[in-house]
DNA sequence: AAATAATTTAATCAAATGTTTAAAATAATT
DNA sequence: AATTATTTTAAACATTTGATTAAATTATTT
C-alpha cells in the first residue's frame, strides 16, 4: 500500500483489501494497519472498532454488487435480447475488478445469516416484481415450450458469471491456466453466456 | 449433539458442523467442545490441535467434492446424453446432503491458497485428459457450430448446480422462498440442467 | 479384588488480539 | 510566536482462545 493518502482512507482500503481475502474472523486489525502501513492505534483512532470497520466495507461491497443486480433487473430501456448482452457484459465488469467480492459477500451472509435480514433491507419480491422478470415470463410464455419459472434463468446468469471467479483457484488448478489464461477464458464467456442464456429462453440468435 | 457415539466421532462431527459453517478462523474450539456435549481438552487428547482437526475435516471435505468430481470426469460406461443426466443428478444429490461444504472449501482455498498445492495432489491435465472432456469435444466438432472449449461446459454444469447451494441464503430473501421451496426448485433443476447442457452441446432432445 | 490403563475433568497457562491511554509530534488558529 | 486542536506513537490492558497439566474418574486387565 503506501499511497500518498489520507490516513482515514489508507485504512479503509487496506481493510476492504484484507477482510474481502480472509474475511471478518480470518483478519487480525494489526494485520490491516501493517497493510495500511500506519500504528494500529490509528484503526480505533477513525472507526472506533473492528466492527465498525468491517461493517463499512460489507456494506459498501453489498451496495456494489446489489447495485449491478439491481441494474440487471430494472432496466426497461432495452428488449430482452440486448439487455441480455448488456447485463452479462457488466456483471462481468463489476466482479472481474472485484474478483473477491462476491465469495466475501456470501462467505459473511452464511456465517452470519442474522445480519441479512436486520441490515439489509432486501425485499423478498426484488426478483418477482423485476422488469426482467416480466419480460422473460412473457418470452418464455410465447414461445410455447415447457414452462420454466424466469427465476432459473435469472439464477443461471448470475451462476454462470459469477461461479467461476468464486471458484477461480480450483479452476486454474485443474486446467493449468495461468491469469492470463484466466482472463482470456472470462472475455470470452462475455459472449458465451448470453447466447447459452437466449438459448434456455428461445430467442433466435441474429 | 449429545448422541451415543464415541467421544472421538462426536467431536469430529461437531467440529464438521461448526467448521462448514464457520470457517476456520470463525471456529473456536470451545464452540465444538459445547456442540459435541464434552470437556474442551477432550478436543486436544484425541486431536491433538484445532489445526489437525480442520485439515481432517477439510480433507474429508474436499475428498467427498472431489470424488463426485472424478466421476463426472471419468466415467466411461455411458454415452454423453446418459452421463449429463447421470452426474448433474448425482452433483445435486452429493451437495444437497451437504449444503454448506462447497461455500466451505472454496472459502478456505481462498484464504489459504498454498495450502491447495502443498495438501492437495491436483493434477493441472484433470479436465483436459477426461473422458468427458473428450466427449464433448467430439460432439463439439460434429455439430459444427461454433467452436466452444469443452471447459466452458463443465464448468457450466459445476456453475449451475452448485452456485444456488452457495447463494442460498440470498436467493431465499430475494425471492420469500422457505426451504420447502428451495428445495422445490433444486428439484427442478434436476431436469432442467440436463436439458440445457445438452442443448449447449447441440444434443437433440428425445 | 487389586493393579494398571484409559478417559474425563477442573484449573491454569501462555500467546494472540482488540482496544485504550497518555504522552509526543504535527498542524491549525489566534 | 504562542496557543490550541489534531494526529500519531509506544506502551500497556483486558479478554479471548488454543493448549497443557495434574488430579479424579472410569474401564480394563491381571
Amino acid at each position: 500500500m503506501e499511497k500518498d493518502l489520507p490516513t482515514e482512507k489508507k485504512i479503509k482500503e487496506a481493510a476492504r483489501k484484507i477482510f474481502h481475502k480472509k474475511g471478518y474472523a480470518g483478519t487480525r486489525t494489526r494485520d490491516i494497519a501493517e497493510e495500511a502501513g500506519i500504528n494500529p492505534a490509528l484503526l480505533n483512532y477513525y472507526y472506533r472498532s473492528k466492527e465498525k470497520l468491517f461493517d463499512l466495507v460489507f456494506d459498501e461491497g453489498f451496495s456494489e454488487i446489489s447495485a449491478s443486480l439491481n441494474i440487471l433487473l430494472n432496466d426497461d430501456k432495452f428488449d430482452l435480447a440486448v439487455k441480455i448482452d448488456y447485463i452479462v457484459n457488466k456483471y462481468i465488469d463489476v466482479v472481474s475488478k472485484n474478483p473477491d467480492l462476491p465469495l466475501f459477500i456470501l462467505g459473511e451472509i452464511k456465517a452470519n445469516p442474522e445480519n441479512l435480514k436486520k441490515k439489509l433491507g432486501l425485499s423478498g419480491t426484488l426478483l418477482t416484481t423485476s422488469k426482467l422478470y416480466e419480460q422473460m415470463r412473457n418470452q418464455l410464455d410465447f414461445s410455447g415450450s415447457i414452462p420454466v419459472n424466469p427465476i432459473h434463468i435469472i439464477i443461471n446468469i448470475l451462476s454462470m458469471t459469477i461461479f467461476p471467479f468464486v471458484g477461480k483457484p480450483l479452476i486454474k488448478n485443474m486446467t493449468e491456466m495461468n491469469d492470463l489464461d484466466f482472463e482470456q477464458f472470462i472475455e470470452e464467456r462475455r459472449t458465451l453466456i448470453p447466447m447459452w442464456i437466449k438459448s434456455m429462453l428461445k430467442i433466435q440468435e441474429k
